[in-house]
DNA sequence: AGATGTATGTTATATTATAACAAGGAGATA
DNA sequence: TATCTCCTTGTTATAATATAACATACATCT
């Protein structure tokens, strides 16, 4: 199995990125794996995803059902979740629980355990690596307890909103 | 500053401990602390804390209003979600995102950053120590933000359900 | 007793999420 | 082509979780 080659764009949302580059980047992504995995990229699925993608920032369900309704799509509950439930188990999307929110995957298609770093301030969220997010899985998973899955929820402030409050 | 001394009970509630010691230690330290802090501790808070601290198990708010009207409590939203944020301020319970839950805190005294262990079958959760975590908070500050509050949520099998779950 | 501050009680409503079922449409099968 | 099957989308209703705003009670201090 080859490994996958390191993601470009975006691992840190707070940083600027070439999002032009990122937005296609992530679209045919998507498009190969609905492909590969034979599933319908409707209309609905790609638009919900691009909402996600527009610019990074966390979007409620009920958020996601006005931006639909004003893009001629049907807008009551189930249609939301139901999209965010398919792009989630795809792995192009997460949930923010502390957000109650959603957001695009920073690094989709390998698996991974995301670490979510969250802004209080201004409610950006940016996606670690991992590697990089000081957490050893392995060591958590003790013999009292068999981890499988891991939520990491940062929260505290972006470079930007702390020099903003340091004035 | 005196070092505090290791907690001695549910440090793993996974694991079978004195209980009794237990309730008993945790309804004290909570006494101490409101004496300490001049706060009140109510006959309202005091139940709630009760029952939280019962059997460990995780609560609802609505689960527990159903507890308070059967006690002789008043019973509305409000009531029971003012006392946990009481209990939680306090450091004396904390919230489950995962379950929409709250569980009395297994080390109150000390601050802490909690990591919880939860039973996707049983919904038993366990409080566990940092440095037993695999957490380093310290590597997950990077400068591109600068980490408040960690919340960690490990789901997976405890013993008993991994057991169950390999007949 | 009167003033103050905090805790509790009440009413109403906001926010988030799911259950259950109906309709539509694409592709396979006959 | 007709029909079957599967999946997606649409609809209606409701569940589950949480908060806002305001009223009352009650202790403590003066
Ligand atoms: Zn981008
Ligand atoms: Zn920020
Ligand atoms: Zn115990
Ligand atoms: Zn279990």
């Amino acid at each position: 199995m080859k490994k996958e080659p390191p993601q470009k764009y975006a691992s840190k949302i707070f940083k600027k990125h070439n999002h032009n580059a990122c937005f296609n980047d992530s679209m045919k992504a998507f498009q190969k794996h609905c492909v590969q995995k034979n599933l319908k990229l409707t209309p609905l699925r790609s638009k919900v995803f691009e909402f996600l993608l527009r610019d990074h920032q966390p979007l409620g369900a009920y958020q996601i059902l006005d931006m639909l309704r004003d893009s001629g799509f049907a807008s009551t509950p189930p249609i939301a979740y139901r999209v965010l439930d398919f792009l989630i188990e795809q792995g192009f999307a997460h949930k923010i629980k502390r957000l109650n929110a959603f957001v695009a995957c920073s690094h989709p298609g390998s698996t991974h355990s995301p670490t979510f770093m969250i802004c209080r301030k201004c409610d950006k969220v940016a996606e670690i690596d991992e590697k990089d997010s000081g957490i050893d899985l392995k060591k958590a998973t003790s013999f009292d307890f068999k981890v499988e899955e891991a939520v990491i929820e940062f929260i505290g402030l972006c470079t930007s909103c702390v020099t903003v409050e340091a004035t």
